[in-house]
DNA sequence: CTCCAGGTCCAGA
DNA sequence: TCTGGACATGGA
């Protein structure tokens, strides 16, 4: 299947750190395996167009609606093309775009990454799929990692997570009614029960409310941001993560999610 | 061996 | 409110 695109980058989206379930696989042209929707499928990109290794008809319409190809980007990109210190970014990523992936898969993959690498945070996103997900190899609900115990989590790789993640799945279960809530607050409301579940902190709650809640003021500072941010907009001086995300909303207000992609990979990879 | 990874939690100023 | 250290695990 082939879907036509307008201002999308699916190497940058996929590989800036957003998602941990897909593996790329480069050979000349960056493909990438993974599963939505409870359907296996290969992504890669020639151009405009992404091609689907799957004909199957109602894939499209999920994966217009995961990478928010619809999304009008007019006023993320007014922005960025104001911001003459991030336009190494911003030229070299354009197309880049916020995932909208699951709630709940959000919560857990950011509550696994704290104090973590991508690589791991990967495998242990295909430990939990293999061995507490009934469907094959698609991540686990939240009623799947609540039947399981800290124990499992541990041996499959969590550390000290494991009950980080198992309780909040816990708490998910005995209340779901408060994924809607989430999503109906505003950005402070929301951040603010989010932080109520153990593992969740400030910057896990941004990621969480950026990726799975879709609220574009959240601006996740972690070590990379910090780092940029500092040399960036604060001259190297030792600002805290509180600074640096104030000052980031109050510049970018609800671009500011979107702007934070961008210095995170810029960063990353090199070019910031 | 030491250091670090998309931090959080807890205790003590 | 703000800062310092502990915390599992695996790779560099």
């Amino acid at each position: 299947m082939k879907i036509r695109t307008k201002n999308f980058n699916l190497e940058a989206t996929l590989d800036s750190a957003q998602v941990f379930g897909f593996v790329k696989n480069e050979e000349g042209l960056p493909k990438y395996t993974g599963i939505l929707k409870g359907v296996n499928l290969t992504l890669w990109q020639e151009g405009p167009v992404l091609n689907v290794s799957t004909e199957e008809k109602s894939i499209k319409k999920h994966i217009e609606t995961y990478f928010d190809l619809k999304r009008d980007l007019s006023q993320e990109y007014a922005v960025l093309e104001r911001e003459e210190k991030l336009r190494e970014s911003f030229e070299k990523f354009k197309g880049l775009r916020i995932i909208r992936q699951d709630s709940w898969e959000a919560i857990a993959c950011f509550i696994i990454s704290a104090n973590n690498n991508f690589k791991r945070i990967q495998n242990i996103w295909h430990q939990l799929s293999e061995n507490l997900s009934r469907k094959n190899s698609c991540f686990p609900s939240f009623d799947e990692v609540a039947a399981s115990s800290e124990k499992e989590l541990r041996d499959l790789g969590l550390g000290y997570r494991a009950p980080y993640l198992f309780k909040t799945a816990q708490g998910v279960k005995e209340n779901p009614e408060c994924l809607n809530q989430i999503r109906k607050s505003d950005y402070e409301e929301a951040k603010r029960l989010l932080v109520q579940f153990p593992g969740i902190g400030p910057k896990v709650a941004d990621c969480v409310l950026l990726y799975g809640f879709q609220k574009y003021e959240a601006f996740p500072v972690d070590v990379w941001i910090l780092r940029i941010m500092r040399k960036l907009y604060f001259g190297n001086r030792k600002v805290s993560e509180k600074r640096v995300l104030e000052y980031a909303q109050k510049r970018w207000g609800s671009c500011a999610g979107y702007v934070q992609q961008y210095v995170f990979h810029g960063g990353r990879m090199g070019v910031l």
